[in-house]
DNA sequence: TGTCACCTTAAGCCAGCCTTAAGCCGCGGA
DNA sequence: TCCGCGGCTTAAGGCTGGCTTAAGGTGACA
């Protein structure tokens, strides 16, 4: 198993590092949001120990750029703040779990491992949908193999639908993956984005569930 | 999305339930093991909150008699130690995610939402009565092999068939099902419905049990 | 600073679903 | 054989929820 630890302060990644080892986890461990990137652009992991507090930035926009494009890698979220609004945010942005510091090494290591086994089993690269080819690494669209050019909403949308054709996703399902939750949005975007994307990628590839939500046409 | 809330102290109880309704949850809530194992062998739920410390035994066990049993319904487990031992036995004895009391009640509601979201999509039990299957994670019902498309209320109607099938259930209980225990409609809903599906999926799938209610033709 | 794409909001329209109600049918008992 | 009750069928009406369109705002980029 391996696992990118994100921990600015220099010790406690030593600790984490060592503490994770102990259960035959590999560590790979760095320090910035940008490593953290770079980290993520070349590699694979079973999991992501991120710190919410980071020189360059907060751990959360990288979380939210992994689940924007459709990265379901499980991550765990370290933060010296206890906050609940912290957690909330966190768990709803789409982390995994949630770990305050200080904490314990051996819980630290059972819910990395609790989130992995969780994961295990999952994760296509390349999302496919009738026609309809989602590409998470390259934040590319295909119909019938023609390009299409999605916006970021749109992307968003469409991979939130895509992680698991023939499953019905509700509009608050959706709107949570867009939004943090915390933004609350007033008005029907989500229907708006689907009536766009539909007439991008085709009127019956998402399905109407009156009262429920979307889904996406999953035969052919 | 229903969840089943095990919990002694009644204060905390109706306090949950409240939180959670907000979210737009329906909350079903007992207060002893005992109850909760009668809960479970009669219902499905989206997600359990289980408190450790209960009158007549602890969470745990109820935990481990469905993993034992390969019930895989996510398990957010809630106690009023915030012990680490406490944690690690909870995650790695089959729960989903760990709740220290005291705890705040959107942060409860985001995490109860963040462990049926995970759940969702995996473990379809999928019904089966003669040609006729039930998806409930796709909410999708196929009449030998054939997909139908079926209306929500239609859809719940049949699933409170389904779950046992060649079993009766009475009009009451079906009501029971389609709106919260109280809402009483007056008039023949039930029938209705009944019709209109029997149309849909065939004439003598559904049999009538004159005065007592309706059952599910188990064998073909 | 201007332009452009994109996102959000809002409002009106439309369709399908759910409920209600009324009349009919058939079974079972007298 | 007749009667009554429970279930079946049908159709109408209201309403919820989704669709569509358009306008205004915002941020990015040149």
């Amino acid at each position: 198993m391996r696992v990118l630890v994100v921990e600015d302060d220099p010790i406690l990644l030593d600790g984490i590092k060592v503490g994770l080892a102990l259960g035959g986890v590999t560590v790979d461990g760095v320090a910035t949001c940008a490593d953290a990137r770079a980290a993520l652009a070349t590699s694979r992991f079973d999991a992501i120990v991120l710190d919410l507090m980071l020189p360059d930035g907060s751990g959360l926009d990288v979380l939210g750029e992994m689940r924007g494009r459709a990265d379901a890698t499980p991550v765990l979220l370290l933060t010296a703040l206890d906050e609940t609004a912290d957690r909330i945010l966190g768990l709803d942005s789409g982390a995994d779990d949630y770990v305050g510091k200080p904490f314990d090494l051996d819980e630290l290591a059972a819910r990395v491992r609790a989130v992995a086994r969780r994961h295990a089993g999952r994760a296509a690269p390349l999302m496919l949908a009738g026609a309809i080819a989602l590409d998470p690494s390259t934040l590319s669209v295909t119909v019938a193999g023609e390009p299409v050019s999605l916006s970021r909403r749109e992307f968003s949308v469409l991979a939130a639908l895509m992680e698991r054709p023939g499953m019905v996703r509700s509009k608050g399902e959706i709107e949570d993956r867009l939004y943090g939750w915390q933004e609350e949005v007033e008005s029907n975007t989500v229907e708006v984005h689907i009536h766009n994307l539909r007439n991008k990628i085709g009127r019956t590839a998402i399905e109407t569930v009156r009262g429920l939500g979307y889904r996406m046409r999953s035969a052919t």
